[in-house]
DNA sequence: AACAGGGGCAACCGCTTGCCG
DNA sequence: TCGGCAAGCGGTTGCCCCTGT
């Protein structure tokens, strides 16, 4: 059968044998590939532009890193696909030396059971049905007044005195206890203020300190934001010019899962609609408290799941206050130059805020995850759409 | 040792997008 | 503006290998 570009000709279809890689890599590494069409025929093979493409792009490049899915490219794929999705090329960017193709079939291969056996919804990431059942049965209410399903994760050290049995287990004790108890510090919160509809939004940072810093608004497209790779959680969490918090995510970066949820801190309750928040968002809130329940961190380590839990509200209610909410809409571009775009605005203090405390914690001997601005921009327009396409979401905040 | 089943991975298919005449 | 072509991308398929029986 064959491609449509190569179906007059005679092709070979099939596994590729090593002449012909040969013979790619010769002709690729010395003219290049200005058009693959033309490829097979000067390099002498019996093959279709398109197969030589993929060939040279899955398998042959020079700079592809083969091997095994490391601990922290795992972690940056499962928290990228909870922002872009099944965008596998989108992913596998964040990801130097690998392909579309290879996080695509590490996904489908081993991570999406991996959340599975987790309770979570590869998906979505959220609490399959299962779990969120058993969730609101072992749940209970925290002073400040919102449900916290309790329960231990296996790194949290056994200091919870009520905790029910976990449904499904998330950390890894090993890996608990590779990380010096110094090194780690308390997840990171995002904040993300969400403008009205029509309105644009620009990125700002919160560090540990619950200060205000600017480095992700500053840093350029593509910039990553570093991981010190001793992992430890980020929360994510949205308000709206009202200062609602709608909407929490957490990604445990230290155990290499996450799951996103949201709750409501609005006294009414409601949501507010004009934001564009998704409902899907509203509908797992105490799927969030659970899965802070689960962030225990050796920073912290010895808390209870339910006084982790506590731990982190807190630093959001402090990193919320700190959020300024500027007094008028102001559209801002977020592709190309967003970046700087958005300090600028920032500084002038005009716009609404769309607030993403990207701070980094940990250790020293950094790696970087890809956590870069086009993400953060991606993640924005997903979270006001919900579910949809968080470009397209993008562009209908722009 | 032989076979079946499952997992992982490479490759293919078809749709979409972007470019150019 | 439109059509053709090439490239990009995500979903799917099929083969190979490993493991359990």
């Amino acid at each position: 059968m064959g491609h449509h570009c190569c179906s007059k000709q005679k092709v070979k279809r099939g596994l590729w044998s090593p002449e012909e890689d040969e013979k790619l890599v010769r002709y690729i590494t010395e003219h290049g590939h200005s058009c693959w069409s033309s490829v097979p025929k000067h390099a002498g093979l019996q093959r279709c532009g398109k197969s030589c493409r993929l060939r040279w792009i899955n398998y042959l490049r020079p700079d592809l890193k083969r091997g095994t899915f490391s601990e922290q490219e795992e972690r940056t794929i499962i928290d990228v696909h909870r922002i872009l999705g099944n965008r596998w090329a989108q992913i596998a960017k964040h990801l130097p030396g690998r392909t579309d193709n290879e996080v695509k079939n590490f996904w489908n291969s081993c991570i999406k059971k991996k959340l599975i056996a987790q309770g979570l919804d590869p998906k979505t990431h959220n609490l399959l049905p299962a779990s969120k059942t058993l969730l609101h049965g072992g749940g209970v209410t925290n002073p400040s007044g919102k449900g916290i399903a309790q329960f231990q994760s296996n790194a949290g050290g056994g200091a919870a005195g009520t905790a029910t049995t976990p449904p499904f287990t998330i950390s890894s004790p090993a890996k608990a206890f590779e990380v010096a108890p110094s090194a780690a510090m308390p997840p990171t919160l995002y904040e993300v203020v969400v403008p009205n509809p029509g309105a644009g939004g620009m990125l700002m940072a919160h560090d540990h300190n619950h200060q205000a810093v600017t480095a992700a608004a500053m840093a350029p497209a593509g910039y990553p934001y570093t991981d010190h790779g001793n992992g430890g959680g980020v929360l994510m969490s949205f308000r709206d010019q009202n200062a609602v918090v709608h909407a929490a995510a957490s990604m445990d970066f230290m155990n290499g899962s996450s799951s996103s949820s949201s709750m409501d801190q609005h006294a009414g309750g409601g949501m507010a609609n004009g934001n564009g928040f998704s409902a899907s968002m509203a509908a797992f809130m105490d799927e969030e408290a659970a899965m802070w329940a689960t962030a225990v961190e050796p920073g912290i380590g010895g808390l209870a799941g339910m006084e982790v839990a506590q731990h982190h509200q807190q630093q959001q209610l402090l990193v919320q206050e700190a959020a300024v909410v500027g007094p008028r809409p102001t559209t801002l571009m977020m592709n190309g130059g967003a970046a700087t775009a958005g300090a600028t605005a920032m500084v002038n203090k005009s716009v609404d805020m769309v607030d993403v405390s990207s701070a980094v914690y940990g250790g020293v001997g950094a790696t970087a995850t890809a956590f870069d601005l086009d993400l953060m921009v991606d993640s924005c327009g997903m979270f006001c759409g919900g579910a949809g396409n968080a470009m397209e979401q993008l562009q209908w905040d722009c």
